[in-house]
DNA sequence: GGCGCCCCTTGACTTTGGTCAGGGTCAAAA
DNA sequence: TTTTGACCCTGACCAAAGTCAAGGGGCGCC
């Protein structure tokens, strides 16, 4: 579950000749690794020896289905990088249900907002699709931060940046009937801006209805209205006959 | 609109005899508003000297209603601090209507995430109440973060607040139905944990309505509604019977 | 095969929020 | 005084999402 020479060895120095310790589940081992990690925005352009010096003081988890990370309430010591498989952050409503609000796939990293200012979570994490995370304590993280001026200030971009999400999904919320935002999640999930798109959902139709604020039910009649707007699903994966003509109607009034 | 000595002097320090230069519409000068600025999470605990090289760079705004500060897709160079009066942050719906995303209200910051992200501002932003602001630019801004490494810290944690916040809310949207998030406004205007509560709204009820994300219509029924659960409203002052009960009915079950 | 489980879909019905139109109150302007 | 405009409420109607119940297809397992 750990690297053999370290805690956690995710990034030998270009002179390192030991073998790579392999994480279990995960294809990426050593400098894959390390590349993966260090595309996170959170650590972008972060120099090798600070991030290694980070990733020696954190642990590789290998959690399987259903895991149950944290639950609210808990005491926030560390955050978590996805390098594999998915994690999803709910909330469970009075009721018993429970409501999705994140999904975290590879590469990913979540909790640190918890983290640095509360202490506390305030949503629950579950494992949906076993996964190999890293998980990063705080202190070492802080020492980090503090080592490096310039990590402070990317991660402050990049939470800037989650923030300009978070916001736009709350405008989404607010201002769209449901099968635009449906819609617009297809989309997001391809990147071509013209003809056709095949794209596959990274999820199953319970959480993809709870991302988007519905029941499942209402998420399999907006699909089969999509139908005729050229929006063919079977199965997880879905196929856009027109995606211009689709981001047009999704722009066009919400009414 | 700016402080006679310099572009802008908000924090002179102890031993500073010159008189404080008031600004226009602002009760608060000098120390009281070195104070106040001092109080936004931001700037919590920042050295006296740093912030005021970071005043010295920002200019003060006496903005009447409906000023347009900036619209989105606008170059954001600087941000904003609201000390007295309010601003929306809105966006346009291809139909012409606005949505409200946030409201601020005194003493609050707004733009420092497009600042930092993209350097572009997503939304519209409008003086809704007669105000006073002070804008901050990127360049002093940065210089500060960068000439204390505390600020930065707890720059980032206060981003991190407002990141809980926000994932609150979509979760709000997503499982509350619109009386609840209707009487959760409410019950957040009062501190009152039990008894009786006599709240104002902070704005009228269109831009509460846009706020909880229904129209305002909707809000006239959904206040008549809660008239039954004793929470009474005449004009933008609201009287609510029994705060307990109140906070019990939105806990269950959204249903 | 037969069974149960999971995921998804569909239909019938109910509830609710949006839309449109009308009207009321109040205060400032003409 | 009347007029105007800002703000708010209400009713009638409609479209859409939630709820409840039933059932289909795929898959692993005994």
């Amino acid at each position: 579950m750990s690297c053999p020479c370290r805690p956690l060895c995710l990034v030998p120095k270009p002179n390192c000749s030991k073998p790579d310790g392999p994480l279990p589940r995960h294809r990426a081992t050593g400098p894959a690794l390390a590349r993966q990690v260090m595309a996170l925005p959170l650590f972008d352009g972060l120099e090798h020896d600070v991030l290694e010096r980070l990733m020696a003081d954190s642990t590789a988890l290998a959690c399987d289905r259903r895991t149950l990370l944290f639950s609210a309430g808990a005491a926030a010591d560390s955050f978590y990088i996805v390098l594999d498989g998915q994690v999803k952050l709910f909330a469970l409503t009075p009721d018993g249900r429970e409501s999705i609000v994140e999904v975290f796939t590879p590469v990913s990293s979540f909790g640190e907002a918890a983290m640095l200012s509360m202490g506390i979570f305030p949503l629950h994490a579950e494992v949906i699709e076993d996964a190999t995370l890293i998980k990063v304590g705080r202190r070492a993280f802080i020492t980090t931060l503090q080592s490096d001026r310039a990590v402070a200030y990317r991660m402050l971009a990049s939470l800037c940046r989650w923030h300009q999400r978070l916001s736009s999904e709350i405008r989404h919320l607010k201002e769209q009937p449901p099968w635009q935002r449906v819609a617009e999640f297809l989309l997001a999930l391809t990147d071509a801006q013209v003809g056709e798109a095949l794209v596959s959902l990274p999820f199953n139709k319970e959480i993809l209805a709870s991302r988007v604020g519905i029941r499942r039910e209402s998420l399999s009649r907006v699909l089969a209205r999509l139908r005729d707007m050229g929006v063919r699903t079977e199965g997880n994966s879905v196929r856009i006959d027109d995606v211009r003509s689709l981001r047009r109607l999704c722009a066009e009034t919400g009414h």
